[in-house]
DNA sequence: AAACTATATTGCAATATTACGATATATATA
DNA sequence: TATATATATCGTAATATTGCAATATAGTTT
């Protein structure tokens, strides 16, 4: 096999599982984390940061844009990056109801 | 290839990296819904809540606790499983400073 | 227009993941 | 002890992911 059983699981999993799926990898984890340092959207040198090909890099680009983590807007010859903050705070949301009902249920 | 560069990356970056993908999967996504559902350990009958053959649950749930999502204690026969609010914090306070530092620095 | 720069896409090889049947293991119960 | 129940592991097939060289595309500059 090797395909997910999506139609056995209701959207909001499939959602959730996806986006955390696009953050489940260290070159795109380093990715958000050069946006984030650089403080501003970054036109262009994102490959030269990091250790991988250029055509890796892209494709990683291609799948963190798939899900809405991050914008590409084209400027001149080169593309804008930045960070779409209302996602992280989908997880974060997420997160936290996980958080709050294990706290309130311990037993382990 | 198929194969992620990990040593180019740091050890934070891998961690976080593996975190996310595990809770990349609806099923695995479902796995921690339903803990959350029953308001406590639940021992035994997650196969049976689940569209998936005892094999690959099994194989899911071993997933979860090698990055430590959950925690599965033996209780006679079958195995209590339950979360551990830890791992969400920390996925929580990495959303957090992503969101604080992205929402610092607007520009897209 | 030609050359240059930046990014995307294609094609492919290597490896990983997903799923499950079959089987193993371990405890509980008759 | 034999049988039943619960979970793990093995083996395998199908599909997905990762990575890169080569090439395509699109804008820029000379």
């Amino acid at each position: 096999m090797g395909i997910t059983k999506s139609e056995h699981f209701s959207e909001h999993q499939n959602e959730l599982a996806n986006l955390l799926k696009a953050l489940g990898h260290p070159a795109r984890v380093a990715i958000v984390e050069y946006l984030i340092q650089h403080k501003q959207c970054i036109c262009g040198d994102i490959v030269s940061e990091l250790p991988l090909s250029q055509a890796t890099i892209s494709q990683h680009l291609r799948e963190l844009k798939q899900v809405g983590i991050i914008q590409g807007n084209i400027e001149g010859n080169s593309i804008c990056y930045c960070l779409n903050p209302s996602v992280f705070e989908q997880i974060n949301q997420y997160m936290g109801v996980v958080i709050e009902s294990v706290n309130k249920n311990k037993c382990c």
